[in-house]
DNA sequence: ATCCATTGTTAGCCTTAACTAATACGGTCC
DNA sequence: GGACCGTATTAGTTAAGGCTAACAATGGAT
């Protein structure tokens, strides 16, 4: 008989996807993942000990927590959920890029195995979300890129958006998508001044923002005057 | 303030639906709903005092339960948003006809409205699925037809099937599918031995089958030799 | 009219995953 | 070294939704 384990149920999900996200190498603390996922800190403590029970996470001193090996598969299980749900979203269903979050973040946790496959071979096994996150393929593996901030620009510099972070928040996509940030958009760092503010040429527009209103743009640097 | 409604959770979406695929028209008894949905008397009673609480259905003698107004609206919304999938499911994506049930009865209680609403687009609006039961209107209309089941022709008559009912049960879809038994097909009734087997005529071949093999294949009647 | 079988309900308990209130632990500052 | 602050944990509760075992009520057969 295999572990008796009980079924990755949606709250079990959340908290792995949670710290897949939060965890990047380092620990993530009880309070840290509590209000990431808007629920009390004992609440989280009681959970990572089940997880932990279950060899899905290991818990280091003062409680911070890291994804196992299989702990961190099924977290990227659930993301490759996400972001293929997303992609149909927005791709096929032709819903809108700043909203389609709430829907995949609920779909995730019911979508089997066999009709994940059928969506990803209908839209041609696709490598990046909406948002331009790179989808995990089927065994886990995810892209790994090396992206700046756009705030982190020197001026002058020319770069192209790859990936547009922090999708829950739906206002802020928006705005970003109103000024032509989006994935696949040419910007150019016009001028960075030391309070934080940045004027940036996004096709051909000139743009000014703070540079937190930023946070979450990620770009490739392009050569000086590259096509 | 509106009532305080404990939101249409699976496991109530689930008793609504069962209690208007179970009682049309009459009431239906604690045990028929019990097995229905492999649950427990006890279970069931609770359940139903629950529901009926909320105005969703109204309970009878001997705790003979019917839908509510109200009731059957949710009812007929969760049966929408099933029959919406399994289309969905199988002309979309590809899935086999036989083999959608369950995935769609998982999603069934997690797609938003949004999502629904572009699946139904995308499809262009289809009013039946692919088992041919007729889709609610976002409004809860259902198309009420006049089907007789396959057994009742009698001997000589031509009839073409409109609807195949219990999707629950694979292994019978797929014994009618190798048949030819899928809405659409043409059949005539060949012979009807009082025993209860029956010899049908379906796509010039023959096929034989007891009468409880067939039950759930709903026909309509066509003239003799018409095309 | 009574008895028995079927059917429903009551009572009490389990599990999951949340909560609050109170307590323990660990560094920091004086 | 002790007081203090923030973080983690323990203890106990709650809400759904299920379960079993035991009890109650209905109604048909004798």
């Amino acid at each position: 008989m295999s572990t008796p384990r009980p079924a990755a149920t949606r709250s079990r999900e959340n908290y792995l996807k949670a710290l897949l996200q939060l965890g990047t190498a380092s620990p993530v603390s009880v309070t840290v993942l509590a209000r990431h996922l808007r629920v009390s800190a004992p609440s989280v403590s009681n959970m990572l000990a089940r997880l932990a029970a279950e060899q899905l996470v290991t818990l280091g001193p003062r409680g911070a927590a890291s994804l196992s090996l299989s702990g961190e598969r099924a977290a990227l299980d659930v993301l490759r959920r996400h972001r293929l749900l997303e992609t149909f979203l927005v791709r096929v269903l032709e819903l809108d890029w700043s909203e389609v979050h709430d829907d995949a973040e609920e779909l995730e946790h019911h979508v089997s195995d066999r009709v994940l496959d059928a969506l990803d071979r209908f839209m041609g096994h696709p490598t990046e979300d909406p948002h331009g996150h790179p989808i995990p393929d089927r065994q886990g593996r995810l892209a790994r890129r090396a992206l700046a901030p756009i705030a982190a620009l020197p001026e002058g510099a020319a770069a192209e958006v790859r990936e547009v972070r922090g999708g829950e928040d739906r206002a802020r996509l928006t705005r970003w998508k109103r000024h032509g940030l989006v994935p696949g958009a040419r910007v150019r760092m016009v001028r960075r001044s030391d309070d934080g503010v940045c004027t940036l040429e996004i096709a051909g527009r000139r743009v000014v923002s703070a540079r937190e209103g930023l946070e979450g743009v990620m770009v490739e640097r392009r050569a000086r005057g590259a096509r």
